[in-house]
DNA sequence: GTCTATAAAAAGATAGAC
DNA sequence: GTCTATCTTTTTATAGAC
């Protein structure tokens, strides 16, 4: 648990930017050893296989999405407010973390689609008391995942069940109700 | 205008297939012909460079976005409505030509973020009318993406921008009104 | 821990036969 | 229009020196 070694951080880090601004094809490991500044030699010793350094990436991941739901719970403004306040990518460690999760669950990488499917369900779970009912809580992951689609420097993405039949028209008419003219 | 050859438009659909099902990186001139049931060279009798086969996928959605758009602004229940209702995925046409332009541009692709910007924003003109202010549009547009962003097979992308500041405030306050219990 | 050198496979693309 | 064969470059991974 004491730091992890710089060399490692720099590589991860250089993999992540890679991911999230030229997408999965981009990040080789070559142009991901040259980004940080290392070998290929001196990469393969941090991470033995492409495997390893994207499950790197899940790991980190995870463990940035604990301490958000922690804050979240905590937030002043509420739960809702902060969830969607903080939808609007700021490029932080967590936003990036999502955003090359997502390049990664693009190109069918098992953990990686896992780990974006379970964190919306954490979300979630962190919500459902603060909203009216379940269309409300609909509302707002659908709008935050909006937030993130959208801002995201050309997208990202988190996996998940959406509404459909009346599910989907109560939805609507809730929307409607708030944003028709 | 006569129907194209019978060859090109199946090795577009296995193009678009594998880019949906598994990413940018799977996408090879290799596997799409294998997929299409043409050899390489047949491949490339129709597709001259890969620069070529991803361009026709951006082409192919310009054509269903146009049916589109016309469809949305003659829907019997409201463009609202109809835009809302049909942003949930039926893997029909137009939704696997976004999602396919979304792998593409996620890799990089000029033409694929030209294009996925361009529709987003003939969408929001033909509804701008139907909703009462910019704020009102605004979460019209981003429930839309969310949805599609969520029943997309693992995800899609249409980037563009997000509210911010004061904006981002009285979103986030209709929502709020809306969704809080 | 980090490097160079290199092997082995896969990618995009060309040439030319049928 | 479609094929096979082949070339070049890139990508992942290994071996072993420092």
């Amino acid at each position: 648990m004491s730091r992890p070694p710089l060399a490692r951080e720099k590589v991860l880090d250089a993999f992540e930017a890679i991911l999230i601004d030229a997408g999965e094809r981009a990040a080789t490991m070559d142009a991901t050893a040259r980004a940080a500044g290392v070998s290929k030699g001196g990469l393969l010793y941090h991470f033995a296989s492409k495997e390893a350094l994207e499950g790197a990436i899940v790991e980190r991941l995870r463990a940035l999405v604990d301490a958000d739901v922690t804050q979240m719970a905590a937030a002043a403004e509420g739960p809702i407010a902060y969830f969607l306040r903080t939808s609007v990518m700021e490029n932080d460690p967590l936003d990036r973390a999502i955003l090359a999760s997502s390049r990664l669950a693009q190109g069918g990488n098992q953990p990686a689609r896992e780990v974006l499917r379970e964190i919306r369900e954490r979300w979630a779970d962190a919500l459902r008391a603060h909203a009216k009912d379940a269309t409300a809580l609909d509302l707002v992951m659908l709008v935050s995942d909006g937030l993130y689609f959208n801002n995201a420097l050309e997208g990202g993405s988190i996996p998940g069940p959406v509404p459909q039949g009346a599910e989907l028209d109560a939805l609507i008419a809730l929307v409607e109700r708030a944003a028709r003219a």
